[in-house]
RNA sequence: GGUGCCAUAGCUCAGUUGGUAGAGCAAUGGACUGAAAAUCCAUGUGUCCCCGGUUCGAUUCCUGGUGGCACCA
């Protein structure tokens, strides 16, 4: 059976170095579990991989959409799977590198089938939640699915929206969508996770931002400032310099948040990542010993 | 050297008409099923600059000191 090795770590930990050497190793390819770096509009504040990297190492999912194109990490289930089966014809292992903790998850355990909501039925449901509020909204699921509202998160707009999204598009609850079942996948998964001191981690992260900065972040942003409204770019690196645009902080400012925001996200991903007791984890500068892993699971693994 | 103002959480500051204190930012933990770099929840003991005085009680008022800032010399 062929394997996907999976690595995963914290913004700013250096996965992509330990991906392509990982890749250049097996002379595999990558595949990008990073749900930023899919758009081409976003490239310095996304941080994606050299020219020359991209260039050694094939890589997939990396600038292949646009922000202007409607994405969910179920579209990103159904074209990853179907590319990973495809590339275990001529190659193995291969390498899925990212952060996004819901993407990676969906690869490896698969997410369950729930309908695309409409646009339509999405900016009607909004309205009414505008005008109405929370504890309409509240209401309105108690009301549709109690089994959900039992369970849900009651502060989290969204997380209700989409609940009364998915009842008013399908006359069905959603709870009777979620069956929480883990998709057994035909390859055998193998999970990396790269992490290192707080400390080192969080000075990387604000030395990166910097290093953004001067690689022209503020002219990416100022590019894409009309559209900053799309989903897309509701994105760290992006949304704080809009703000420096509406003249609502300083520029200074705004970098600080970058910094900042990056950190957050940092910790969150960790907070993610903690539960799983699949990870096994190293220090960055473990290249060797993380080979010399691979190797062995692999050997042994046939 | 003189006068005035300030000294409270890692940072910026609020506040206590005397009953030992709280915001923002930062930091930390958690949740997460088609918007996920999104969205949401939780966590604040700090010699209230130091010595003394007044007081039942001082971070708060008073004397002195130390440090910072401003103005005058």
């Amino acid at each position: 059976m062929n394997t996907l090795i999976v690595v995963l770590g914290p913004t700013g930990v250096g996965k992509s170095d330990i991906s392509i050497q990982l890749a250049k190793h097996y002379q595999s390819e990558i595949i990008s579990a990073d749900s930023r770096q899919f758009f081409h509009e976003l490239q310095i504040g996304t941080a994606v991989p050299s020219s020359t990297d991209l260039s050694t190492v094939p890589h997939h999912f990396i600038q292949s959409k646009s922000i202007f194109e409607y994405y969910n990490v179920s579209e990103y289930e159904t074209e990853a799977i179907q590319l990973i089966g495809e590339l275990f014809l001529k190659k193995n292992p291969l390498i899925l590198a990212g952060g996004s903790m819901l993407y990676i998850d969906t690869i490896c355990k698969g997410i369950d089938d729930i309908p695309t909501v409409d646009p339509l039925v999405r900016d009607e449901v909004i309205a009414w939640y505008k005008v109405n509020g929370i504890d309409a909204l509240k209401q309105k699921l108690l009301e549709v699915d109690p089994e959900y509202y039992a369970i849900a998160d009651l502060n989290n707009p969204k997380r209700l929206l989409h609940a009364v999204e998915i009842f008013q598009m399908t006359g069905k609850p959603f709870s009777s969508f979620r069956k929480n079942t883990i998709k057994e996948r035909p390859f055998r998964i193998l999970k990396i996770g790269i992490n290192q001191e707080r400390k080192i981690l969080y000075d990387r992260i604000n030395l990166r931002v910097e290093k953004m900065m001067e690689a022209g972040l503020l002219d990416e942003a100022k590019a894409v400032y009309e559209f900053r409204d799309l989903n897309s770019l509701n994105t760290v690196g992006y949304k704080e310099l809009f703000s420096f645009f509406d003249g609502r902080c300083t520029l200074d400012e705004a970098v600080e948040q970058i910094k900042g925001n990056s950190r957050k996200y940092a910790r969150k991903q960790l907070t993610w990542f903690r539960r799983d007791p699949e990870i096994k984890w190293f220090e960055p500068d473990q290249v060797t010993e993380i080979i010399g892993y691979t190797d062995q699971y692999l050997i042994a693994n046939g």
